[in-house]
DNA sequence: TGTACATCAGTGAACGCGCGTTCACTGATGTAC
DNA sequence: TGTACATCAGTGAACGCGCGTTCACTGATGTAC
C-alpha cells in the first residue's frame, strides 16, 4: 500500500545507512537487493521504487557515505591512535569506507569510481591540514604518505587471522608514521 | 577420455596460474569455476577432479601465489619504485597478491586467511633486512610501516579513476617511504 | 615386448539454487473540486 | 471541511539467467601378466 512522504524519506534514508554498512562489512557482491530491503523492514519487490538497479543502490550508497562521513579531527596523533585502533580494525560496519570499500571500487562502474575518487581527494585536502610540514607542498604529501600507511595497516591488520600480528601492524605502523 | 600424469601436472599449474591472474584481477567471487577452466583450455566438468571447490581452488591458489612470488629486490628504494609505478598499477594480473587479495581474504574461509597472514609474515621477513634502522626491532617496524605505505599506496592509486591523481599517490607515497 | 583389462581425466548435459529484475495487484496517501 | 478519484509505495509470485556442483559416459593411459 501506498506510504507517506516522510515515510518514502525516512526509508530511502534507512536504506542507504544499512547499504552502507552491508557493503563496508560483507562487500558489493554478496550483499543482495533483499538484504538491503529487509534491514529496512521491506520486501525485495519494492526496491526498484527506490533505485534503477543495484548498480544505482551502490553509487548512491556511496555518495551518502561520503556525505554522512564524520568531521576530522583537528590531531593527527589522536586520529592516527582511533584509526589504528584493534576496535576499528573489527568494525567494519561503521569503520572507514576507503578501507573497506576502495579495492572493490576498482571494478564497478564510473559512477562509483567518481565518488570514490572524490572521497579520496576531500580526505587529503582534509588530511593536508593537520599534516606536519613547512610548505603546504610537504603537508599534502605527507598528507598522501600518511594516508597510503593508514588504509594499508588497517587492510593487512584485517586481512591478518592472527590478533597478535594485527595489533602490530597497527602499533608499528602508528609509530612509524609519527617517527 | 584419460590424459598422461604429465599431462594432468601441466594443467594443473596452469590452472593455479590463470586462477591466480584472473582473482586478482576480478576478484574471488566474480571468477568462475568455467572462467578458470577454461584458461587452461578444459571444459568445467572437469574441475572436481582437480579441486573439492570453488574454497578448495581459492586456498590452492593462495599457496600458489605464494609459492611462486619472485625473489625480492635487494634494495628498498628500487623495490619502492617498482611497486609504486604506474605499470605495477595497471598490471593486475601479475602485480602483487597482497595488495589485490588481502581485503577480499577477510570473508574467505580458514585456509585462505592462513595463507594469506603466512604471505604476510614471509613479507615482513624479507623486508625488515632490507629496511633502514639501527636494531632489528627498528628495522621490522620500519619494515611494517613502508609495507603499510606501500600496498595502501597501490590500492589508493587503483581506486582513483583520474590518473594524475593515482601518479600523485604514487609518487608522494614513495618520497614520503624515503623521508 | 605384446596383449587384455582396469583406471580415471575429460566431456557435456543436467541439477538445484539464489540472484537481479519484472509485474499484476492492493490499498493508503495525495489531490482536485 | 468533506468527498471522489488518481497516484504510487509496497507486496509477493514469477521470470530468466548464471552459478557451483553432479553424473553417466568416453576413450586414452597405465598396469598386470
Amino acid at each position: 500500500m501506498r506510504v507517506s512522504r516522510a515515510q518514502v524519506a525516512e526509508n530511502k534514508r534507512k536504506l542507504l545507512e544499512a547499504a552502507g554498512q552491508l557493503f563496508k562489512t560483507n562487500g558489493f557482491e554478496a550483499v543482495t537487493v533483499n538484504d538491503v530491503m529487509k534491514s529496512a523492514g521491506l520486501t525485495h519487490g519494492g526496491f526498484y521504487s527506490y533505485f534503477e538497479s543495484k548498480d544505482d543502490l551502490i553509487s548512491q550508497t556511496l555518495t551518502n557515505l561520503k556525505e554522512t562521513a564524520e568531521a576530522l579531527p583537528t590531531d593527527m596523533a589522536a586520529f592516527a591512535e582511533q584509526y589504528l585502533s584493534l576496535a576499528h580494525k573489527d568494525n567494519f560496519a561503521r569503520g572507514c569506507s576507503v578501507a573497506a570499500l576502495a579495492p572493490e571500487s576498482v571494478r564497478q562502474d564510473g559512477k562509483a569510481r567518481l565518488e570514490m575518487t572524490a572521497s579520496l581527494r576531500a580526505q587529503y585536502e582534509r588530511l593536508s591540514e593537520i599534516s606536519p610540514g613547512t610548505s603546504p607542498h610537504d603537508k599534502r604529501e605527507a598528507a598522501i604518505g600518511i594516508w597510503s600507511a593508514m588504509v594499508g595497516a588497517l587492510i593487512l591488520a584485517r586481512a591478518s587471522n592472527d590478533p597478535k600480528l594485527s595489533q602490530e601492524i597497527l602499533d608499528s605502523t602508528r609509530r612509524w608514521i609519527a617517527r
